[in-house]
DNA sequence: CTTGATGCAAAAATTTTGCAATTAA
DNA sequence: TTAATTGCAAAATTTTTGCATCAAG
């Protein structure tokens, strides 16, 4: 995945709502932590442990520290992790404003956009009913070509 | 994942149209791939490579050996990849009756069923229009308690 | 102080690669 | 015969764990 933006108009969660929970699970606020949930904050799309750690100011943190803290802030619901499909886990801070919602990957450069809304609900409803099932959730990702890379495919 | 079980009443791909589809690439048909390829046929859901090497008779083939037939049989398009959330990549045989559906999957027991059917193709129109984007594919997966676990988990 | 967090080294687990020997076509 | 396949060993990744030290609350 070369690049990634995200188009998304939801409102940033603030660092000290998200260092407050933190203390409220008598969870330690560390340098690390802090560092880590702003650049969530400031790149608003699902993103691996790798590229945390190589976005981090380096040697801030040791890569080990950066899996661990992913985990906890999973387990603490601040982060939710998506698979896009090649076996890597990507961690997303979770907004208030925007929980649930699903991604358009170019599977030509790796552009994530944010798509708005889910359309799903009345499905998951309806699985329910018919096969029994309890407490129904759901992976969905989009994947396609963008404008970008559809003209450099043309060009080439 | 424990236990992986699919209801499916598509019709079975037979053993020597897949064969046929390895020589057409001028591949060549090794008692390993036939053996994957049977096994893949009596378990229609989607396995890993360690499961796919733990149910072919033992010492038949090398790990190794799975791992590279199953990339070749994914780049051939005799199976598709699919990721369940957990990291793992699972392959199934694509069946010609039911090539594009979706799972459902216990996240209690690993229970998989095989949903009919998608309703995701206007969808996928709308967000081609909107956003620009071609060839939009899509992966969509269901999680949720099977009853065979709500009643484990009341009792428990 | 006391508990939780970190770094470092090492272990474990997963996936890929090189190469000589083997086998299907 | 020859091009593809395999096993084995080894390398390259990725993720987890142990433990002594450090730091936040």
């Amino acid at each position: 995945m070369r690049h990634q933006h995200c188009h998304s108009d939801a409102k940033k969660v603030e660092l000290p709502t998200l260092t407050h929970r933190l203390r409220q699970s008598s969870r330690k606020v560390t340098g690390a932590r802090e560092a880590i949930l702003d650049l969530l904050r400031q790149h608003p799309h699902p993103m691996t442990n790798r590229e945390i750690s190589e976005l981090l100011p380096s040697g801030l943190c040791d890569l080990v520290t950066i899996y661990r803290s992913m985990h906890l802030l999973e387990k603490l619901g601040l982060v939710k992790s998506y698979h896009f499909g090649d076996r890597q886990v990507r961690y997303e801070l979770i907004n208030t404003d925007n929980a649930h919602h699903h991604h358009l990957i170019c599977k030509g450069c790796g552009l994530v956009l944010e798509l708005k809304g889910c359309f799903l609900k009345e499905l998951e409803r309806a699985i329910e009913g018919e096969h029994g099932f309890k407490g129904i959730s759901h992976n969905l990702e989009f994947f396609g070509m963008c404008l970008a890379c559809q003209k450099k495919k043309a060009t080439a």
